[in-house]
DNA sequence: TCAGAACGGTATCAAAAGATACACAAGCAA
DNA sequence: TTGCTTGTGTATCTTTTGATACCGTTCTGA
């Protein structure tokens, strides 16, 4: 179980120490497992969540596509229920936790008051939004730009990078909703970048040769 | 030319009077022309600029492409230059004006002690992060799942209504940029269309019919 | 152990869009 | 006027990607 004093030493880049007592005063941590709907598109955004543990992720759906916007990782803020709950708007995206989560909730009204008193909060929240916008923007520029070989190579890599291990353990069809394209699609790049001993396939992983 | 009473009369949305005192001391109007470049890949960025007037088109550019990030216009500030001057980064994009324009600037470093000082101000840049982040998603979502003649159509009567005039002023190779395409492919699907009576073409001009 | 779901391989076809090339017209400046 | 630049029309060809269909394999739960 997270205790607040855990919560304190684990948010540390909230430097105000009446910040950090407000944190653990006004905050619940809530967990959750894999395919929790968190937010869903259409509801009001009452509380403003940063995960502890574990992972979010955040999307657009329009009929039968959707658009994959950004995972919520430990240390971070949703800035799409950040912008909402500010607004007191609906939400326009969807979260889904994809592994088991702790997130430390509190009420949204609390935004605007440690906007006025906390410099690091304020930091905080340019810094998401900032990471947030070119992160966007990084993905944007792929689709645009580059061809779907190429984003499939560039999304393994950096799969791999993150998990700090050669092998990144995904399914075509889970490859493909990433990058926003099909399963067919998919499979036959890969088939293609194995012929060429980059990479090596096994059933739900890809090995990263070189 | 524009007095600070101007400015005050103008940005009304910020309430507090102390906030529109700082804004009338701290910052200054500057004016530029068509062409102008007013942020560059690579600069530091030291001052905000508010529009008062005009239009500034912020982009980032990567060899022979570019992409269109948004435009700012009256009222409005850039949020790239908002969170590079905050951070005190270097820009990533550049920031070019495409008509007589107008800008409020002042030191970047009066947007955090604003942050403590200020709601509205607070506001101010909450809405405009969450403008961009849509517009962006937006744009995005055009790119990733329609095609290009809908893009062009959707572009068109997008600009007539801002213009509030059924004629855009516009050659094919501005609207390849502006949709990250090339001039062949516009003027071909702007050539079907006006075989199927929704448009008419002149030289540098597009009217909708309808 | 058996059925169904999830996973992956592959072939065929079609549509979308980019690349290239060339022609001509309109506008503009010397 | 002449020559240069900008804007537009259009044809041809190729590449990329998506759509569809069908197959076998692996896994999982009743």
């Amino acid at each position: 179980m997270i205790t607040s004093t855990d919560i304190l030493r684990k948010l540390d880049f909230f430097t105000e120490p009446g910040l950090k007592e407000e944190l653990a005063q006004h905050g619940q941590v809530a967990s959750f497992n894999k395919g929790d709907v968190i937010v869903r598109d259409g509801q009001y955004v009452k509380f403003l969540p940063i995960v502890l543990k574990g992972a979010i992720r955040v999307f657009q759906q329009s009929e039968d596509r959707e658009i994959l916007l950004y995972y919520v990782r430990a240390d971070e803020t949703c800035t799409m229920s950040l912008a909402a709950a500010y607004f007191n708007n609906k939400s326009t995206s969807h979260g889904v936790v994809t592994e088991p989560t702790d997130v430390l909730i509190f009420p949204a009204g609390m935004i605007e008051q440690w906007q006025l008193k906390y410099p690091s909060w304020n930091r905080y929240m340019m810094q998401m939004f900032r990471t947030r916008y070119d992160q966007l923007i990084n993905s944007f520029q792929g689709v645009a730009f580059e061809n779907i070989d190429t984003r499939v190579m560039d999304y393994l890599k950096n799969a791999a990078r993150k998990a700090n291990n050669q092998s990144v353990t995904l399914s075509h069809q889970q490859l493909a909703d990433e990058l926003g394209t099909t399963r067919v699609v998919v499979s036959r790049i890969l088939k293609d970048y194995e012929h060429q001993n980059k990479i090596r396939l096994f059933r739900g992983r890809i090995e990263l040769l070189s």
